[in-house]
DNA sequence: GTAGGGTTAG
């Protein structure tokens, strides 16, 4: 009995350190728990397993499970489906799909669970399709659906692509009187919202009131950066006094949405106020909290102040490095700007364009042949290039008086699909006939032309 | 031990 019970407050320990992120601290317990004789059981070792998946990486989750082997404790569904979700979390499907079976041949059944977090993996992933034939393999294990199960479906259809089934779906509940939660209803709002069906999510807005349920954080959040998005600031600004009177909690992410836009809008002692609000309110902040600040410091010129604020954040993202880049150009330290983008490369992180792009548009602004024709050997090196690139590069050489470069490229740019402003292309055709390029811009001209019956690949 | 909202270039 003594036992039992010192098991499991070692168990609310760990857990407890997990959660604080203090990893070394809740091995330390577990080890001094097996010194005085407590024994580790399944559940401590998937509190760590999961701990592990969360902050660490998969591999080392799974060096725990060799040591739950050592100690004569089998792995159980719990210990898969955290190892399946850290799996997808740190973007190795595959090695999601091995363990789901791995646990098969275990001799494991997998519950709902496991299901729905290989179903939320998969659609996180960008495999709809896959998704759907695990919802099938459910069905077929007499598994029925969760509420848990639609909201994952409808967030995965809405992300990708297919918000009309997901809106479809959610009727469909409504009809046969399934239970939908807030979750549901701030789901499929943000779902619509991000493909432009804003109308139809503020139908739902109001009648997830009408259906007995209070909007809370994320639904306010999800609606403010609607607005934003589509650039009505006043009325997004408009539903901070909502969220004050309806005494709903302003976190993290609603302090980020609001700090961002009032930056977009030039209002930066504002912004400043509710940065400072945030530090006061939110406890420990997270990378994007820092970005938020660290991009507000480079917009009011603090450079010193956003470099500093890069000792205080735990973990950096693409993110971060691209508000470095930029913030860095836009105050005229480029030569800083490139040395991050060097060494970003040499850590082999190039998958992220934002800050090519910016530094690439800045050198295109500066209006000098170096700049320009270091932009174009940095431009031929990238692999992947988009819209703003070929933007960004094709205003440059315009500006120099270099149109027939511009063709070049502007003509890749139409064969590969890239979409480009119509201001970028006037300037490029006016440019080749005032300079008498006559064929040069009949070509182009067949050019654009032509990519606007191309279809996409 | 599952599901929802936030940050960058324009």
């Amino acid at each position: 009995m003594t036992c039992r019970l010192s098991t499991r407050l070692m168990n609310i320990c760990v857990a407890s350190l997990c959660r604080a992120r203090r990893l070394g601290m809740a091995e330390l317990v577990v080890i001094d728990g097996i010194r005085m004789g407590c024994i580790p059981d399944v559940v401590t070792y998937n509190t760590l397993v999961s701990a592990y998946c969360r902050l660490v990486g998969v591999d080392e989750a799974y060096l725990v499970v060799h040591r739950m082997r050592e100690m004569g404790l089998k792995p159980d569904v719990v210990t898969y489906n955290s190892l399946i979700t850290g799996a997808a979390r740190w973007r190795r499907l595959s090695c999601s799909l091995d363990l789901f079976e791995e646990m098969h041949q275990a001799g494991l059944q997998p519950d709902s669970w496991t299901y729905n977090n290989l179903l939320h993996c998969l659609f996180k992933s960008g495999y709809p399709d896959l998704a759907f034939r695990v919802l099938t393999a459910m069905e077929s294990a007499n598994l029925a659906p969760s509420s848990t199960t639609y909201n994952i479906l409808i967030n995965g259809l809405c992300k990708s692509g297919n918000a009309g089934s997901a809106l479809a779906l959610f009727r469909y509940l409504q009809r046969v009187g399934s239970p939908r939660g807030l979750v549901t209803y701030n789901t499929l709002i943000d779902g619509l919202c991000k493909c432009g069906r804003v109308g139809e999510a503020r139908t739902l807005f109001r009648e997830l009131a009408g259906s007995g349920f209070i909007p809370n954080a994320v639904t306010y959040t999800t609606m403010m950066k609607s607005y934003f998005r589509s650039g009505r600031f006043e009325e997004g600004l408009s539903m901070l006094d909502e969220i004050r009177r309806e005494g709903s909690r302003f976190d993290a992410f609603a302090y980020c949405t609001v700090i961002s836009a009032l930056i977009k809008m030039g209002k930066m002692e504002e912004a400043s106020d509710f940065l400072e609000e945030m530090h006061g309110q939110c406890g420990t902040l997270d990378t994007v909290c820092y970005n938020t600040h660290i991009n507000l410091c480079f917009k009011q010129g603090k450079v010193d102040d956003a470099l500093d604020l890069l000792n205080k954040v735990d973990e950096i993202d693409d993110y971060t490095v691209s508000i470095l880049v930029d913030g860095l150009c836009k105050n005229n330290r480029l030569p800083d700007a490139y040395h991050l983008l060097k060494y970003m490369a040499t850590m082999g992180s190039q998958s992220n364009l934002v800050p090519y792009n910016c530094f690439i548009q800045a050198l295109c602004k500066q209006g000098k042949v170096e700049s320009v024709d270091f932009a174009m050997t940095l431009f031929n090196k990238l692999e992947i290039k988009d819209s703003f690139t070929y933007t960004s590069l094709l205003r440059g050489l315009s500006k120099m008086g270099r149109f027939l470069e511009a063709f070049t490229v502007m003509v890749s740019a139409l064969r590969q699909g890239v979409c480009l402003p119509r201001s970028v292309r006037r300037v490029v055709l006016a440019g080749l006939r005032s300079l008498r390029y006559k064929v040069h811009a009949r070509k182009l001209r067949s050019e654009i032309v032509k990519a606007k019956f191309r279809l996409p690949d």
